[in-house]
DNA sequence: GCAAGGATATCG
DNA sequence: GATATCCTTGCA
């Protein structure tokens, strides 16, 4: 489990630095409803609404470590992997399924794009309530998770905004999971 | 080490 | 309207 808080317009790092626009607006919104973007073209990455109306804040889900549905995740992150190499012909495609079928079930949601991958989300969940117990795509508490260790440090892939207050230690993980992104070995 | 990829914010 | 930029990933 990894996870990277991102504040309002005094966050440099934030997309709510500018204040509100048609992309962030639901960062001003209310909190535990779904912000979901399109990072590089390719990948969507899966934020969580936080802070009350108004102020606009968000925590960046980096990585996850599946317990549940892994045949499910697997099958849609093997879904989403051999679509984008479909364009490098039919045996890149087949080979990048095989790569998603053999990897360690820590690995399926190891990293904010894969997140999105194996859950199959898309820009189209932003706005979404994720406090809702009845929604197909929501927050529960764990069982686990008060009695697992949390360490802190740096924010990764935000060196343009590298303010030296910016450098807290905002992203949290759990030291030693299998399921970390691989930017947080940096 | 770097290309792919598209929406978006920030300009002319 | 054009373009630089990006909270990344997988392949060379």
């Amino acid at each position: 489990m990894e996870v990277e808080a991102y504040r309002g317009p005094d966050d440099l790092a934030s997309h709510a630095r500018f204040g509100p626009s048609k992309r962030n607006a639901v960062m001003f919104g209310s909190p535990g409803v779904a912000y979901v973007y399109l990072v590089y073209g390719m990948y969507h990455c899966l934020n969580v609404v936080v802070e009350a109306e108004g102020r606009a804040a968000a925590v960046l889900i980096r990585a996850v470590e599946p317990l549940r549905g892994i045949d499910e995740m697997r099958s849609a992150r093997s879904a989403v992997a051999e679509s984008r190499a479909a364009g490098r012909g039919k045996a890149a495609a087949e080979a990048a399924a095989r790569r998603v079928a053999t990897m360690p079930a820590s690995r399926l949601a190891a990293g904010p794009g894969l997140v999105c991958a194996a859950f199959s989300i898309d820009t189209g969940m932003t706005g979404r309530d994720l406090c809702d117990p009845d929604a197909d795509l929501r927050l529960e508490l764990g069982d686990v998770a008060a009695e697992l260790p949390v360490a802190t440090g740096p924010r990764i892939g935000i060196d343009y905004a590298a303010e030296p207050w910016l450098s807290l230690p905002w992203r949290f993980f759990v030291p030693g999971n299998q399921s970390l992104s691989t930017g947080s070995s940096r």
